[in-house]
RNA sequence: GCCCGAAUGGUGGAAUCGGUAGACACGCAGGACUUAAAAUCCUGUGGCCAUUGCGGCUGUGUGGGUUCAAGUCCCACUUCGGGUACCA
């Protein structure tokens, strides 16, 4: 190499844009400079900004996982050009199921393999220019974190939910209320309604007053049909479940009678679904948890069981169908069952129960048969007195309503097939409905055979029959839910230890100075040959008393319920959150992440909160103001075509003149579905010898949208992203890709046009070797294309439309180029505008320009776009003729709707269309079209 | 079954209030530069017809409707994606 060449291409590395080096050089700036460490600033407004936490997975992130963290990021930066004090942080959900599965299986312990992987996203963050402040992270499995979820569950033992104020209060109200009064006048969300008096009250042992007080708690233990899943050893809570198997791993659930801990979530069931109302979630979203609270109303009724004096309660939402019932059913775990069977019938009836409880809940989800034993009993239609059937099905679910109810077949689809299937009577009850083939399910018509209801429509029945029921004291109108309480102990080890201890069997929490109550070490991270959960191979798990700990830990759903309060105060050590902290900071403004947690986590935390709200903990009722779901990022695969029993490989277009075999290819190994063939030689022994057919001296691979998984090569590590273009072409290519709440596969074809986009921008600052930057005065051309910029993105940002921010940025810096604009006082707002997407190039270019070196663009000033640039005085007319545009027309912006028209009558190529037609009609949209109707 | 969302070139997508469909990119084709490649730059690019010019027709999943004007609103349907389910 001469002389020249090496000094030619020295000076090309000197003005070339080096990402790797500008990354490096302004992420270290930022960290030794701790641009992004905030605390609280009262001459400054807030703004909180969250991600989701990750929970650290050993596979580390892939290039899904940084969509929600690109997009809060640069709503983060601009809110802080904007003014705004921006609370940013992030941390680790780091208790869970994989890390401890893997330990079972290494013996390796939870917490170093957890440790590690946080180390690796840490990594893999860091790389993409988050402005996070890390002084603030958490982790839900450090002691100084999970002391604080250990506190709030003792504050949920020691507390019930009164349902006339709505609001939780100490149980110590609730004992004296039954000091003075018994239950008379207690109205308190509770397991199971319960009746005595004031002397009863005092008369009952110690033992006895807390099973009692147990019933109301808002943290309970108590026996209750709960999903063990026994592949995983543990419970499960509902939304952890899904057709009948569990959402981590896919193993079966069955339902079991267990004692468990418990939070009465449901006690909120109300508040959870009224406060959607205020919150700023997409629409869908709110209907999902709409449809997962479930809110019924309707009427519980009782029936009188003929030879018995007790009455059997059920639920309906038909009131109104009372004269078409002509059975009644039992869920298989109803205690009724047991009291109701008769002698004759018991045989046969406890076969079924026998092979109910066989079934797992997937194979009762799976099978549609219809299912059923006649108990022998017969209760009474407190309507018209006749005597019904009581029949026990699987079909009626234990968990909801009162586990019982009336049989309508006429005019329910699943109590038709009932009565079919064991030649039950079908008695219709509203006018003119044909049920000989199906049951007539719709809420309308007219009541028939329904002695008073008769002549009323639907609506009005329901209302009749409800006061019957009150008037008669056959019942009561009631309120139900499908939300059911949490579920709350996993019989595991890597989870939050419960802070309880027992006393004579009975639970106490411990004394809130005892806390954290630190997770011991175990030899094993297995149930105990006893079937205890894992904890009880911990040595000396007791209490300085020798009171035994409980063996069971939390979920993973109570580290996540509060962290975002966490944050806000992350190191204090007497509270959870100060007052300071939590009055300045309130909730969270903006939420970003994924739509899986819209039944568990987004219905815990709003649980959570709102308890901590009713202590006065913390001051804001909903805990996330705003709420974006990013879609799923998918995998793209790509294809090579075997022939068949050989090594050669047919490029896509020319595989159908042969049999061939798709298989899956690196992705990596890919670009633009050209495959690199050497690459492909080395990536398995089994290609070394490959042969290739070609087109145009290319392999050419096929594609198709799959999972991102290891198991279909597709998965696309943000590292080499980054490595390969730079962080900065990473965040504005995930933006790039679509709208920020669509799923789209990733697809790294195209992220050249961006990375381009950089370079082009870069050089605008160039001229030859150096740095050309003039102080001119820019043109109006040069203003405008600066403006309809700022305004563009603004609008997008605020939009969440982060695709359309990025073209704009794209048209803005291809017009500078076409225009040769290199004035400071273009150039300079432009880097600031778009140093939220591309925070290290604008860092770079703005030092460039001259500002000091322990300065930061990050806390420059966001520039309003001024309209005066954005006036038009031409405006280009549309001109149409019935419809179909034919040509354009510059004119005046002033010009006014009759001049407009009579100018676009009067050219010549109106004369033309109108082929010396009179128009019957000619509309004008200022500034935009002319329609004119012949 | 019920609820929600979507469907636009070869590809990702744009069209903010019913007003010029296909912005911005990718890809592809042609060209410039180069010994060559890469990089870069220029031109073209929904389809069909015509290209000797102007151009013309058609086109946003399907069928219908409202309107001067529909990708956008209404009705019916198809397909795909997501949620949820014996919830009485």
């Amino acid at each position: 190499m001469d002389k020249l060449t090496y000094y030619l291409q020295l000076i090309q590395v000197i003005m070339e844009y080096n990402f790797r080096e500008i990354d490096r050089k302004w992420q270290s700036f930022w960290k030794e400079h701790h641009i992004y460490n905030v605390d609280i600033d009262r001459h400054r407004p807030k703004y909180y900004v969250l991600d989701m936490f990750p929970y650290p997975s050993g596979a580390g992130l892939h290039v899904g996982h940084p969509l929600g963290y690109i997009a809060s990021d640069i709503y983060s930066r601009f809110k802080r050009l904007q003014g705004f004090n921006v609370l940013h942080p992030m941390g680790y959900d780091a208790y869970g199921l994989p890390a401890e599965q893997y330990a079972i299986q290494t013996g390796q312990h939870p917490a170093i393999t957890t440790e590690k992987n946080i180390a690796r996203y840490r990594e893999q963050m860091d790389k993409i220019g988050f402005s996070y402040d890390w002084n603030r992270e958490v982790r839900t499995c450090e002691p100084n974190y999970y002391k604080w979820t250990q506190w709030a569950f003792i504050q949920m033992f020691n507390h019930y939910y009164d349902l006339r104020i709505q609001k939780a209060q100490p149980i110590e109200k609730l004992i004296h209320a039954f000091e003075i009064n018994g239950t008379q006048g207690v109205e308190a969300a509770c397991s199971e309604e319960m009746s005595f008096t004031a002397k009863e009250w005092s008369n009952k042992s110690v033992a006895e007053q807390r099973d009692i007080l147990m019933n109301y708690r808002i943290a309970y233990k108590a026996d209750t049909m709960v999903n063990w899943c026994p592949t995983l050893g543990t419970v499960l809570a509902n939304d952890e479940v899904s057709e009948g198997v569990s959402i981590r791993g896919g193993h079966p659930v069955e339902q079991r009678n267990m004692s468990q801990w418990s939070l009465r979530v449901s006690a909120y069931a109300q508040r959870l679904l009224d406060g959607l109302a205020k919150l700023a979630w997409s629409d869908s979203l709110k209907e999902t948890q709409k449809n997962w609270i479930g809110r019924s109303e309707g009427a519980e009724m009782q029936f009188s069981i003929a030879n018995m004096d007790e009455k059997m309660t059920i639920f309906t939402t038909r009131p109104d169908t009372i004269f078409g019932v002509t059975f009644m059913v039992l869920a298989p775990e109803s205690e009724w069952v047991a009291k109701l069977t008769t002698d004759e019938q018991q045989p046969e009836v406890t076969a079924y129960l026998d092979a109910t409880k066989k079934k797992t809940e997937r194979e009762r989800i799976a099978d549609k048969r219809v299912s059923g034993v006649f108990s022998g009993a017969y209760a009474v239609n407190p309507a018209n007195g006749q005597n019904i059937p009581i029949w026990i099905s699987d079909y009626v679910l234990a968990g909801y309503g009162t586990g019982a109810i009336m049989a309508v077949p006429a005019h329910d689809a699943r109590d038709y097939a009932f009565a079919k299937n064991f030649n039950l009577p079908i008695i219709p009850v509203i006018e003119g409905c044909d049920v000989s083939h199906e049951s007539f399910d719709a809420k309308e018509g007219i009541l028939t055979n329904s002695g008073f209801l008769n002549g009323l429509n639907v609506k009005e029945a329901i209302a009749k029959a409800k006061e019957y029921i009150i008037t008669n004291q056959i019942g009561r109108v009631k309120i139900n839910f499908r939300l059911r309480d949490a579920i709350f102990s996993r019989q595991r080890y890597w989870g939050e230890p419960f802070p309880i201890y027992y006393k004579d069997r009975q639970p106490y929490t411990l004394d809130e100075a005892k806390l954290p109550l630190k997770l011991p070490e175990v030899s094993s991270y297995l149930p105990t040959e006893h079937g205890e959960p894992p904890l009880g191979r911990a040595a000396n798990w007791q209490t300085e008393d020798g009171f035994p700990l409980e063996l069971n830990t939390m979920p993973g759903f109570a580290g996540s319920s509060a962290y975002y309060l966490r944050y806000m105060d992350p190191h204090n050590d007497t509270v959870l959150v100060s007052k300071e902290a939590d009055e300045y900071w309130r909730n969270v403004d903006l939420y970003i992440g994924g739509t899986e947690h819209a039944t568990g986590h987004l219905i815990y935390s709003r649980f959570w909160n709102k308890f901590l709200f009713d202590l006065g903990i913390v001051c804001e009722d909903e805990p996330f103001q705003k709420l974006i779901n990013q879609g799923m990022i998918q995998g793209r695969s790509n294809f090579v075509y075997r022939i068949k029993d050989s090594n050669i490989f047919v490029s896509i277009n020319l595989k159908d003149a042969y049999e061939t075999t798709p298989i899956h290819v690196d992705v990596n190994i890919v670009h633009n579905d050209i495959l690199d063939i050497e690459a492909f030689k080395k990536w398995n022994p089994e290609y070394k010898t490959a042969e290739f057919i070609l087109e145009d001296g290319k392999y050419i691979c096929g594609w198709a949208v799959e999972k991102m998984s290891k198991s279909m090569y597709n998965v696309v590590n943000p590292d080499d992203i980054v490595e390969k273009y730079g962080a900065d072409t990473l965040r504005l290519y995930e933006m790039f890709l679509g709208p920020l709440e669509q799923s789209k596969p990733w697809d790294t074809n195209g992220i050249d046009g961006v990375h381009r986009f950089l370079k082009k921008l870069w050089n605008l600052f160039w001229k030859e070797d150096t740095m050309a930057v003039s102080d001119e005065t820019p043109t109006l051309e040069e203003w405008k294309a600066l403006h309809k910029l700022l305004k563009k993105v603004k609008y997008d940002i605020e939009n969440f439309s982060f695709n359309t921010s990025v073209s704009a940025f794209m048209i803005c810096v291809n017009e500078l180029t076409t225009l040769k604009c290199n004035k400071r006082a273009i150039l300079e707002p432009l880097l600031i505008t778009l140093n939220p997407f591309a925070p290290h190039i604008s860092e770079e270019l703005w030092h460039r320009l001259g500002h000091k070196d322990d300065e930061s663009i990050c806390n420059a000033t966001w520039l309003e776009a001024d309209e005066k640039y954005l006036q038009e005085d031409v405006v280009t007319y549309a001109i149409s003729f019935n419809g179909k545009v034919r040509y354009q027309l510059s004119l005046p912006a002033d010009m006014p709707n009759d001049k407009v028209e009579i100018t676009v009558l009067e050219s010549d190529q109106a004369q033309k269309w109108l082929e010396g037609k009179t128009p019957k009609k000619v509309i004008v949209v200022p500034k935009k079209i002319v329609n004119i109707v012949i």
